[in-house]
DNA sequence: AACATTCCCGCAACCGTTCCCATATAAGCT
DNA sequence: AGCTTATATGGGAACGGTTGCGGGAATGTT
């Protein structure tokens, strides 16, 4: 089937020199004639000679390949951050083999096995939103894995990290909606235990404070990110003796299901009812009305996660202690919070 | 930095036993001693022994990746179709690496060369749409590469392929738009020398003979897939002396594209003018009116091609000759393609 | 002419495994 | 007892490269 491999012996028997020779030609080594050189590039095209990496790589200890570890791909958010970490490492000649979890902790603990036995050189991981026990990275840590995290990281480790602005994108929408003059928002947050679910929900406190709202715990949902969690919540509110004029969401997703929640209800959004979201999903320019949200760039943050892989790999860090990078957001105004109609796009 | 790593040697010695018969241990060969092989076993989990795959793959020639070749995984196209693939190669141990060919031919190539000095097990290959030229699949293919091709095939190769339904999708929506009373259906069509591009223009034509309607040059504009392509098309469509009453695409981004022009243009999607898409993307469902398209099930795919990768792994087509599946699909009907004003339908 | 230096090159060890072959011991059969 | 056979183990080549060491030839130095 497949035909022999050529090797650098090959090349050495063809030329009658030795394979240490045809070695130093093909890898530049200076002690080595030009012309002999010159005679093995020759014959290595002419045979078509690939190097062996496994050959190299036993050698070497390395693999030239990242394992990177998320929910689902086919999420736009996680398939735009893979995006950005391909493009990053690509050019330094690092492939990436992704590993989806499926939002499951156990798969995710077997991905981490699997690749730590494919040898790859380094892990960038977002953890599953159901990952309480951070032993497998924890052990990564400690058979000194070069790690980065991302999005959802485990807060006890200081490796680096690059996550959302997830409490400025909750301050800001929230914000938002108050100065559209809404005075009872409720916010749909998210499971108690995420590091991220807590920084929106603090940013969404933290507005109400600073412009005089008093809290309302009745106003406050926790979803585990389930269509029913959200349909609960809604019905939740709406039983409410005075209803909420605005609901702030934590993530896009939950908020269009929310949108469509009131529309079945009968209630118009934004006239009756604002509603925002987290992230500036696709989807979020696409929905009618258009949804207002905080725009994340998770491009972006592959592209960080990714060059922060490289500083790593290439013994960067050192001395100087590993830092979170927050990747910065701004707020995209379309029809679902404003009086005025949006662009739809 | 990273510890020394533990090997079978280690093991050996610390029993005072030779590594041959290590190894025989841990790969469950029957020519071992049970006592013996227990307590290698031991041994290695009290050393926390990670078997070394590079030497393995040395040995057989093999490293258990697959190289996944795709234009873009942030389309939700490719990104669903690669989480089909690793979900249907996972359980046999294969990992995928994924490479982007950012529908650059040159990317492409150089990706394949990539994959092909990692030394992967296999190729499952989708082109760039400005892919012309084959000769790096066919190297792939002399070299006697296992190969699975999927959504845009080269024609010439007998490898094994799953495409989407082309001919039917547009079949299907034609003669939709036809059964709905339109009678001047413009086809937003691709470029001519795509496999695919074809046969979706023949079920259109084919729609339009079978039920009468004459062939009209002018009613077809055939783009390279960019916004600027589609907006020249609208453009001159609505020149034209007869304007037409549908609008039917082979792909949805350019359908949600023709319906915003529209939008733009103050026509009313369905009442003045009906579109169509290709593909079910997620969008389609969030766009304002609904797109009706043909739907594609782009995970099925997928999992039909990694599912071929494995056959040929295990040597499955050694006579028996590749076949090209075609994924079903089925037409899925929204809003954007309700009858004509005043047929009383 | 004698000696040091430089330049090339070959030898062999090594990376971590598998696997073929040889060998020693134990068991089975007449 | 003497022979074959089964069982368990060790030795070492192989996979395809890299690399330190040593040596021979050419060149430079005194």
């Amino acid at each position: 089937m497949k035909s022999h491999q050529v090797t650098i012996i090959d090349i050495a028997k063809k030329l009658g020199i030795s394979k240490s020779t045809v070695s130093r030609a093909l890898t530049n080594n200076p002690n080595v004639n030009s012309e002999t050189r010159k005679a093995v590039l020759e014959v290595a095209k002419e045979l078509d000679y690939q190097p062996n990496m496994l050959a190299l790589g036993l050698i070497k200890n390395e693999t030239r390949m990242l394992g990177v570890i998320i929910p689902d791909i086919q999420k736009p958010f996680f398939a735009a951050i893979v995006s950005g970490i391909q493009h990053a490492v690509d050019r330094m000649g690092y492939r990436t083999i992704i590993a989806q979890s499926d939002e499951s902790p156990q798969v995710e603990k077997a991905n981490i096995q699997a690749l730590m036995l494919s040898r790859v050189d380094g892990f960038l991981i977002c953890h599953t939103r159901d990952t309480r026990n951070f032993d497998q990275i924890k052990m990564l840590y400690q058979k000194g894995f070069p790690l980065v995290s991302f999005a959802r990281t485990c807060p006890e480790l200081p490796i680096p990290k690059v996550v959302e602005d997830d409490f400025n994108g909750l301050y800001t929408t929230t914000r938002h909606l108050i100065e559209q003059g809404r005075k009872r928002i409720a916010l749909l947050a998210g499971p108690k235990h995420l590091q991220a679910s807590k920084l929106r929900k603090q940013g969404y406190m933290d507005a109400l404070r600073q412009h005089g709202i008093s809290f309302d715990g009745d106003l406050v949902a926790h979803t585990r990110f389930t269509t029913e969690h959200v349909s609960v919540a809604v019905d939740r509110w709406m039983a409410l003796p005075v209803q909420p004029d605005a609901i702030c969401t934590i993530y896009d997703a939950g908020a269009i299901q929310v949108m469509q929640l009131l529309k079945a209800r009968g209630l118009r959004v934004p006239d009756d009812i604002a509603v925002t979201g987290f992230g500036d999903d696709p989807a979020a320019g696409f929905v009618e009305p258009g949804l207002t949200t905080f725009g994340q760039k998770p491009y972006e943050i592959g592209l960080l996660a990714g060059k922060k892989m490289l500083d790593i790999l290439k013994r960067k860090y050192v001395d100087t202690p590993p830092e979170t990078t927050i990747s910065p957001g701004s707020l995209v105004v379309r029809a679902s919070t404003g009086p005025v109609e949006g662009t739809g796009l």
